[in-house]
DNA sequence: GCATTCAGAGCTGTATACAGTTATGTATAT
DNA sequence: ATATACATAACTGTATACAGCTCTGAATGC
């Protein structure tokens, strides 16, 4: 029961800044953080330090740990890495993907994706984000899918409120085109359609 | 004089791991280096968190830190990122940089980067780096430059042993081919140069 | 000789305490 | 009214203590 405490910790405080509970800028308070979640400092400090290698955190010695401010422009850097980790991934993927893979990433993608009735923005957004570590998998490369999932995390919550239902809409059909451009192994076409999906 | 402790033990705990003192899956007894960097198991622990985040250490709870292994595909995959966002970053600088920042960046390459003689592997290869960081700053993403750092810091060790001397001298000529294709402004020239380059 | 069990040491995980620094708010002077 | 200086409160940074778990190795049984 007593569980890995730092990596629950970990988990929950990268939740509340996806999320913007803790608010850009602002400084945190350790005490207050540590009461909320019903554990000491020295567990927390430690998950912060985490969050700070990821840079979802910024540390000032002396003042403490800080909600990473996100302007418009680290966004935009952010959607760029993003671009030319996931037009990379496919590439690869098409090249080293199996059959098989290529398969049943397909029907996830169709039994999991399609129909969004009923799906919050939220729910939409993470099997977006399914789709594309999958294919980020399916590259064989676990670095490229690692980076690439750090990079959602940052941009999550952008994703989230940029996004309303019809543009999801969209965002699958285009998904839809990726899939069809990889299990025709055409690299360049699945490239385009990704270069285009992002760019928006 | 009391400085940021933890940013120090950070630095030098990540020194020890670049130049593999301590030995991929050998667990870290925190105590006993605690005592040997001349500090409480508390900053060492999180320096060591962070460098959890940057997947430089494991941590098994219930067991501690482990210094990563680093495996052969590992290194592999470690490299074809590296690939992957060079050139990105290439192109992007391509289009981004001014002739003024081409310009400085080629001095640098002239001043400091051609004559090797008298320098050690380690010195020829954080001057490299520094070139190719260099490029990676023109592309105006902070995101990827952080990114391409890290890449580096995981592989330095890697590229130090793998690295003698004559091969430093045909990369500096490869780096003299991209920074001309930069300043030709030639993307597909760059890119190609430094896939080549990278490869090997 | 080999596997198994158990006791002990050693190590990790977290809480707490305290020193030193930073921020805050009030009072004073201009 | 505004700015400055100071006292106090709050917070960070680190060390230490201790509980609980994990590993090691010797002793036992087969």
């Amino acid at each position: 029961m007593a569980g890995p405490r730092v990596d629950d910790i970990y988990e929950q405080v990268k939740a509340m800044a996806v999320s913007f509970r803790l608010r850009p800028g602002d400084r945190l308070n350790e005490v207050a953080l540590s009461k909320e979640l019903g554990v000491s400092r020295t567990p927390l400090r430690e998950a912060l330090n985490r969050l700070v290698a990821e840079r979802m955190f910024d540390f000032r010695p002396g003042q403490g740990f800080f909600c990473r401010p996100l302007d418009a422009q680290s966004v935009y850097d952010l959607f760029e890495l993003r671009q030319i980790i996931e037009v990379a991934a496919a590439r690869s993927a098409c090249e080293k993907a199996s059959d098989e893979e290529l398969g049943s990433l397909s029907n996830e993608l169709y039994e999991t994706g399609i129909d969004i009735t009923g799906l919050t923005v939220e729910e939409a957004v993470s099997r977006d984000e399914a789709f594309h570590l999958g294919i980020a998998k399916l590259s064989g490369n676990a670095e490229l899918l690692e980076t690439l999932r750090r990079i959602n995390e940052r941009i999550r919550y952008i994703r989230w409120i940029s996004m309303s239902l019809d543009r999801v809409q969209r965002s699958k059909e285009e998904d839809q085109r990726v899939m069809q451009a990889l299990i025709d192994r055409d690299a360049d076409a699945a490239a385009a359609a990704l270069g285009r999906h992002i760019v928006k």
